[in-house]
DNA sequence: TGTACATCAGTGAACGCGCGTTCACTGATGTAC
DNA sequence: TGTACATCAGTGAACGCGCGTTCACTGATGTAC
């Protein structure tokens, strides 16, 4: 569309300038790093491997690293992962769906998040890979904290929303459903990823219409103070 | 307390047999390789560091096992995971403390199950490696499936009894609730570890109390026949 | 615009190290008489 | 019970291979005039 002139203020045809090269180079090694350490893991997968994958030979991958653990710390700390921007755009895609009012909004997300999860295999195994790093390297646990929160950031809106919408109990925090919410996907995708026959997307949408019921009606419990308070309730009358 | 004659029934005390010595050691190798495993993963660990933990030689490794990777399986398939032991454990120990009547048997669970988790750090690390190595060996795919299904065996009766005594609607399917119920306290406890400040023991709580809460009253969705249906409720009457 | 030199992104062979695996050996346990 | 031999669990040095990293080099891009 745009015909630039010779001096192009918009620096994305024509010859790229050593910089931009340099920087495409970059990322395409970190491109061929992320599949390779989801394919293979961190300590199996070599740089000339991923270097190859690149298109490149080892030396250019030493020329914009330190090193191989720095290309994956590169990874984790600097790289939005694009599952989180896909993330957010399920979040809006499915707010627009249920805008639109004609479908089930629990199984119109949890279908497409399992879709999501199914299709690229490798996030998952990515994301295992850098908590088990962070485990491992207890200085790296902020950082996967960080990427943590932005995943949560990046669902809040939506959980927000529901809850809003279907209701909840006063103590309720948006927060607080959102990282549940969370902990129950990662969880349950990773046994359908073992064992797809024993996690079907319905359950994944069964388990969101139980909390959001269990949202609605568990009033009971803890007021907007306390939280940690004990049940009455569950004591049954006379008892054997 | 037994003074056995000399040749003893119960071969327990005394000199071991020679295979009794070899079964011994096997069994301080797979210990050894499942601490090394989890604390630096399955391709970083040597299998010089396994011998010498196990306070043997390389030798003897080679001796016992065909090689690292067979140990690893072996240690997939022929162990009957210690966590799974615990979580059993966990579990009557609640169906005791609940027959009492006098606690929250959601807090003293989810509190119980965090405590567990949080001690032996190791055991969640190798089981990411078991899970990374199935995504990654889909022939070992079916190991590990069975292994989830052995820790939802262990989960399946206190679930039931929960949603005995809680109650829930009727197309229920305890295990499906199992299922949720491990997804939900596996992606949590990863997060915890973490960020254990972002996903305090309380929060675990919550999501047992909101998720059988929601059991009692999610009725409405679906009945025993029709999983998959769409609800006509979410709409909200007149809206802007 | 054209020429001469400087810069530096990327090359690829070389290095040394640590790893998984092998194997000749040892000495304690098992067996035969 | 005692002796002579066989077995074999465990030893530890040796091997070869693949890995991460280095570095002298190249040729395209950038700069000065």
């Amino acid at each position: 569309m745009y015909n630039v002139d010779e001096e192009g203020a918009t620096p994305q045809r024509r010859r790229l300038t050593r910089a931009e090269a340099k920087a495409r180079t970059r990322e395409q090694l970190l491109d061929a790093a992320a599949r390779a350490f989801a394919q293979k893991g961190f300590a199996a997968a070599s740089v000339e491997e991923i270097a190859e994958l690149a298109g490149y030979s080892t030396g250019a991958l030493y020329s914009n690293f330190d090193g191989k653990e720095q290309l994956f710390l590169e990874l984790l700390t600097a790289r939005r992962s694009r599952g989180i921007a896909r993330q957010a755009a399920a979040v809006t895609e499915i707010l627009e769906e249920e805008a639109a009012g004609n479908e089930d909004p629990f199984a119109a997300l949890s279908q497409l998040l399992v879709k999501v999860a199914d299709r690229n295999a490798e996030f998952a195994a990515l994301q295992a890979e850098f908590w088990l790093y962070a485990v491992r390297n207890p200085e790296a646990m902020g950082i996967v904290a960080a990427k943590l929160d932005e995943q949560v950031d990046a669902l809040e809106p939506l959980t927000t929303l529901a809850v809003e919408r279907f209701g909840a109990a006063q103590g309720v925090s948006p927060r607080a459903v959102t990282r549940v919410i969370l902990g129950l996907f990662q969880g349950l995708v990773r046994q359908r990823r073992i064992d797809p026959a024993a996690v079907p997307a319905e359950l994944l949408t069964q388990a969101l219409r139980w909390l959001f019921a269990g949202l609605q009606s568990a009033t009971t419990t803890a007021g907007p103070q306390a939280q940690g308070g004990h049940t009455a309730a569950p004591k049954t009358p006379d008892d054997g």
